[in-house]
DNA sequence: CGTCCAATTGAAATCGCTCAACTCGGGTGG
DNA sequence: CCACCCGAGTTGAGCGATTTCAATTGGACG
């Protein structure tokens, strides 16, 4: 097996996806010199726990993260699942406090960003702050698009919308559009989409029941991607 | 009756609340050179359409804007009340395109910010794009609690929420935090918390029932705020 | 004074939740 | 290597909060 370890961008498979999207060589350089690259943290560790000082902006490079907020009863709520190439903390770079708290859902690497050095860096590479900004639109974009899921769609249209969401982002990635594992449990599926977790369950066997996808354990077949985007009626990213 | 348009950031009361927030005198005058002050627009009126290309934000000088967005179907979902010293179209600067629509609740003035003025201007003073950056964030924070109102609270808690939400907002913008007038009509409010309006209508008779507020109209008065923020086991902005 | 849209109210239907029991698979330790 | 255990996931039944449908009221405005 080949060195995993990605020593710079310039070797990232995720290059067109994330951070230096758009940037030319030497600034190229800037940036990597600001990228701590950790090791591989196991599943279940966390990046940052809520109410944390906020220090650095993570970038998935593999793996995938699950984001979640708690309330004041204790309950945790799933507020986002995070894939390579995607920026987690950014909600937190208004209050210097991370609102919510970040954990591998799989065996996953992060590139840590840390925020000092970024803006003294965003400074003098403008090109940076314009991606940064382009990157927190695209999140509340598509934090829009899942307020509009879950406030007035069905459950069925929810969880289609979010296996859709998954498909493409994998796709873009380089992986199957059709088939992938989930790497988060029932449990956290239903939390992000507002659903109980027996509703997640009788929905995926339903599904399965039209034919319309294939369910073993947390490994997923779409089988009719057209049809599962006709019965959305939103499509979000 | 005083002259009401204000002709410069300086005279604006909404200094502490918006763009200009941490910015020197010599940054200010830079940031004032960009803007574009609208005559007030009347109730009801477009600031720009869903689709529309991007080309500038508005921060709300007064009055109240909602943004919503269209899915496939024609159906309207309302995405965000705007307040004085709030700004929109941040949602928009990564397509280049507006996924959503701007609309009017009441009279309102806006200032207009060319996005290609302010990113030449981000560029030569770094506090712009900072702030720009940090009310991005607010703004991902606030929809992620509003995500979890709408996913996993009761239809009451939602309200409660919303209606502790605007009265902040308001106060701190100098208005009384027990009573205002809600610009939005149940219609909205329904769809913003996700809920049918005749379920909107049934809460506020409950709550004024219970004597936690008391409504007009439009007119509402939170007549024991501890309380309210009792019930709601998520505060939101 | 009539019209029209917003808001309210009531009754019935439904979707998804809660509670509870049960199954399955993976890991652990004897 | 097998038996056991535990958490994740599934399944069933009943319930309840909201929705939907329908009818009415009320205000605002021409």
């Amino acid at each position: 097996m080949r060195k995993r370890l990605k020593v710079a961008c310039g070797d990232c498979s995720l290059q067109r996806l994330c951070l230096p999207v758009g940037l030319d060589e030497s600034e190229f350089i800037k940036l990597e010199k600001v990228i701590a690259r950790g090791k591989p943290l196991a599943r279940g560790k966390h990046i940052y726990f809520p109410g944390d000082p906020f220090t650095s902006l993570y970038a998935v490079r593999s793996g995938t993260v699950k984001t979640y907020s708690v309330a004041s009863d204790g309950t945790e709520y799933v507020t986002g699942f995070y894939l390579p190439g995607e920026i987690i903390g950014l909600d937190a770079l208004c209050t210097g406090v991370h609102p919510c708290g970040a954990k591998t859902l799989e065996t996953s690497s992060l590139c840590e960003l840390p925020y000092d050095h970024l803006e003294d860096l965003a400074e003098r590479v403008p090109n940076i702050a314009k991606q940064l900004l382009r990157i927190m639109s695209q999140e509340l974009h598509s934090d829009e698009k899942l307020l509009m899921m879950v406030g007035s769609q069905p459950a069925k249209s929810r969880l289609i919308a979010l296996f859709l969401s998954l498909s493409t982002r994998l796709y873009r990635r380089g992986y199957s559009a059709t088939e992938f594992t989930l790497s988060m449990s029932r449990a956290d599926i239903g939390s992000y989409l507002g659903l109980a977790v027996e509703t997640v369950s009788r929905l995926l066997k339903k599904l399965q029941d039209q034919n319309l996808i294939e369910v073993d354990h947390r490994q997923i077949k779409l089988l009719d991607i057209d049809r599962l985007r006709e019965m959305v009626k939103l499509d979000f990213e």
